[in-house]
DNA sequence: CGGCATCCCGAAGGATACTG
DNA sequence: CAGTATCCTTCGGGATGCCG
């Protein structure tokens, strides 16, 4: 989930060639969007707001659960918001907030790296295979 | 671990704001260098090549095996290099390859973003604390 | 429709001990 | 030093069922 501990601290600088400084790696990633669903909702939600059943359906196997608990650890995190509707049958939608929408600037970023080297990687992997 | 399936077929194009298309959806992440260490061991390799037991010390509390083991899973995946040398005792070095030092690139992007974003995190989690 | 409660399982990864 | 081997715990997430 991307709830409990989703962004680090971030250090921009690059560790000192001969020193490494542990304050700098209490975290893994900068953010930990990389759990299964999570980006692949917020994906979904780019185009503009949907209902939840409406998100079951390219999200092809999720459970009615880890959709709901997704979507929360998300609004949580301030990256989209919930919004009610007061009808029969109920009805919820779902949006990205502005801080959700400009995480696409550096996921869209590793996109185009993972397109543009992915060949290398499974080059990589195939040597490796061979090798034993 | 970053083994099994790393990278994603990475589709750039942005989902049609009333489809949803299925086969865009098949990778959660461009890239899964999410599991706990890969990225904290790449950006201890980023100075220059490490051994073993050097990389142990900054990456604090992780142990020899899940080191090694992902360690390995890097090396497979063509991101670092392992050189042993014919030394007693034993020495082992570990650098990365073009290919991971240009996973750089998109990440420290990714690191600005969340050192940008991070408070409004925050913001939005204490609000949601506070509303229970 | 949009969930929540409950049970359950596999895999990641930590602890500890041992080896070339 | 640089690992491997074994055991064990945790936890994400799937299955199922119920509710307003």
């Amino acid at each position: 989930m991307s709830s409990g501990d989703v962004f680090a601290p971030a250090p921009p600088a690059p560790l000192p060639p001969d020193l490494f400084d542990p304050l700098c790696l209490e975290r893994p990633m900068p953010f930990k969007v990389g759990d299964k669903w999570s980006w692949l909702i917020l994906r979904c939600l780019e185009p503009g707001p949907r209902r939840f059943s409406e998100l079951k359906v390219p999200l092809r196997g999720i459970t009615s659960k880890v959709l709901a608990q997704t979507l929360r650890a998300l609004e949580r995190d301030g990256l989209l918001t919930r919004t009610e509707f007061e009808e029969n049958p109920p009805r919820v939608e779902y949006e990205l907030t502005a801080l959700g929408h400009s995480l696409f600037g550096p996921m869209n970023a590793a996109c185009v790296w993972a397109g543009e080297h992915l060949d290398q990687v499974d080059a990589a992997r195939a040597r490796a295979a061979a090798a034993g």
